[in-house]
This record gives structure tokens, C-alpha cells and sequence, in this order.
DNA sequence: TCCCTATTGCAAATGACTTGCATAAGCATA
DNA sequence: TATGCTTATGCAAGTCATTTGCAATAGGGA
């Protein structure tokens, strides 16, 4: 999926400087489907980036609402491209692969379950992952 | 929650010894009804014992099924004891504030998302997480 | 009670991520 | 197009949660 407009503008509207590195940043983000990590993403960007500039990077895109992290598990982070609808992911406990799932079952829950606390002020958000195992590490795991 | 039977017996019916870390740690767990970080357990078994033993120990009562790791954020892990019915968290996004939520909505829906899914084998588990803001950090912003 | 083996504590390593600082771009303006 | 202020970047070093190696210690079955 290549943004509507062309990155650096995206860049730009959003009120960031339109740096070589998010825009290579900002590419690799809308040409994949799937949430990428740092290190992947300082791959997909394809020029020698550091990988501290992949996170304040990041950070920034974040901020502007362009990029959207996931906190799938405690190991490490990943971005999505901001600009797509509501949905969840499907998580491989061997090896972490990620995939999207489409449709969203939660929406509308989160009133209720702000009314039936005592400590919470609000609710504004949810994450629904799922936990499985993916094809290549249930062969592997039948082979080994 | 006290345990049904004390933590000794229920280490050693899951093939466990039952060392004073792994008692002390259980019973912190079983005492509260929130998920406890690695550093809260260690303050809440009493005992000085090492945070490596609290990593390991963790490790042994998950592996038993006698705890269950949470994987709320990216920045540390929680534990809660493991025979309690299944349900869901509420998260503030200010002081990471954990709190129960009794229902889950989403039971059933792991089959229908394996359907889809072309590159997974196997769906055994999910997690869901509401994310909003305490009453404690709701009124710290109003007053900054 | 003895002995073997699992567990613990300590110290050091790892891995993801952050911070400080000097240099190098952006880009608004002249 | 050249200028100059401001924001980004690279590098090195630091932080924080978690893991690993190893020697010392303590369960618990015989």
C-alpha cells in the first residue's frame, strides 16, 4: 500500500521535516501489511540508517499520528502504518511472526468495561492479540 | 485468594520442589488479585531473595501452569496465579495501573480468525487489554 | 542421616531502547 | 541561490529488564 500522497508530503502536513531517513522509513512502513520492528524496519528503509535514528524516528512518526506501535509481547516494539482501519493481530509463539486480522469484536465493549471500574478514569483504546503457532514452527516443532 | 491447598503441596503435586523462594512467591501471588511485576513479587514475598530467583522461579511456576505471565507492555513483565478464571486487564497509560476485567467477549472468536488465516496452524490463546487512564493520573494531569 | 540433584545468589552478559553531544541536513527567508 | 536558525542524525556510552555461568546451598528420596 504506497500512501495517498507521497511521503514527504505526508511528512510534511503532519508538521515534521521531511528527512531522507523517514521518508525511507515512512516507504517501508506502507509497502508491507504487517507491523515491523526496528530492526527490520532500518532494513526495509534500505539505506545504512542507525538504528537509533530508526527509533526517534519512529517516535516522531508516532507522535504525528502516522506510524502506530504495537506492544505485542515485552521483547520488542513494532510499527504499523497509521492510516488503516481497526483490527488485531495474530501472534506465532515460536518464532513471532505477525499477521493481521481484519474485524474487531471489542468495539463498543470498552464502556462497559469502564463503568464496572472504580479506578479508571477513562478508557480509550484496546489491543486484542491472539497466540498460536504459525505453519513453518508447527513443522519444524513436528520434525524435530 | 489463598491458595485451596498451601503452596508446598501444590508445588510438589506440579513436580516442583518446594523451596522457600517458590512458596513465598506463590502465596505473594495468590494474596493479590492484580498481576505483579518481577520487583513488586520480590517486595511482596518478604523474604530477601535475589530478583534472578524471582526470574527463574517465575519461569518454573509458569512452566508448572501454576502462574501465567502477562505481556501487557513492552517494558516489563506481570505474573498472576494461574487457577483463576479467564479474563482481561485494564491498563493506564499513566503509572501502568492494572486492574481486572471479570468478562471476556471474544471466547469463541480464536476459531474464526484461524479460518482466515492462510500462514497459521494453530490459535491456543489470547489476550486483550483495554488501555485508558486511573482516576490518580486523570486528576495529576488536571491539576499540572 | 546422607547424597545427589535442583535451586539460589552473585557477578557479569545480553538485548532493546534512550540520552548527550557534536556534526550535518532541512527549509524559511532574504 | 546563498544565509542562518533549527531540527535530525550518527556515534558512543548509558539505562533497564531479563538471562546466563558458576560455585555454594538446600530439598527430599533412599
Amino acid at each position: 500500500m504506497a500512501p495517498a500522497r507521497d511521503s514527504s508530503s505526508l511528512l510534511r502536513e503532519a508538521g515534521l521535516r521531511a528527512t531522507a531517513a523517514r521518508v525511507a522509513l515512512l516507504n517501508a512502513l506502507c509497502a508491507t501489511h504487517k507491523p515491523l520492528k526496528a530492526a527490520e524496519l532500518r532494513r526495509s528503509a534500505g539505506r545504512g540508517m542507525d538504528l537509533v535514528t530508526v527509533y526517534r524516528a519512529m517516535d516522531a512518526l508516532e507522535k504525528a499520528g502516522l506510524a502506530k506501535r504495537i506492544g505485542v509481547d515485552r521483547t520488542s516494539a513494532s510499527w504499523e502504518f497509521a492510516h488503516r482501519a481497526h483490527h488485531h493481530h495474530l501472534v506465532c509463539r515460536g518464532c513471532g511472526e505477525l499477521e493481521d486480522v481484519g474485524e474487531c469484536a471489542v468495539e463498543g465493549l470498552e464502556k462497559r468495561v469502564l463503568g464496572k471500574s472504580k479506578r479508571f478514569a477513562s478508557v480509550s483504546d484496546h489491543s486484542l492479540e491472539f497466540f498460536g503457532t504459525c505453519r513453518d514452527c508447527a513443522s519444524a516443532a513436528r520434525a524435530a
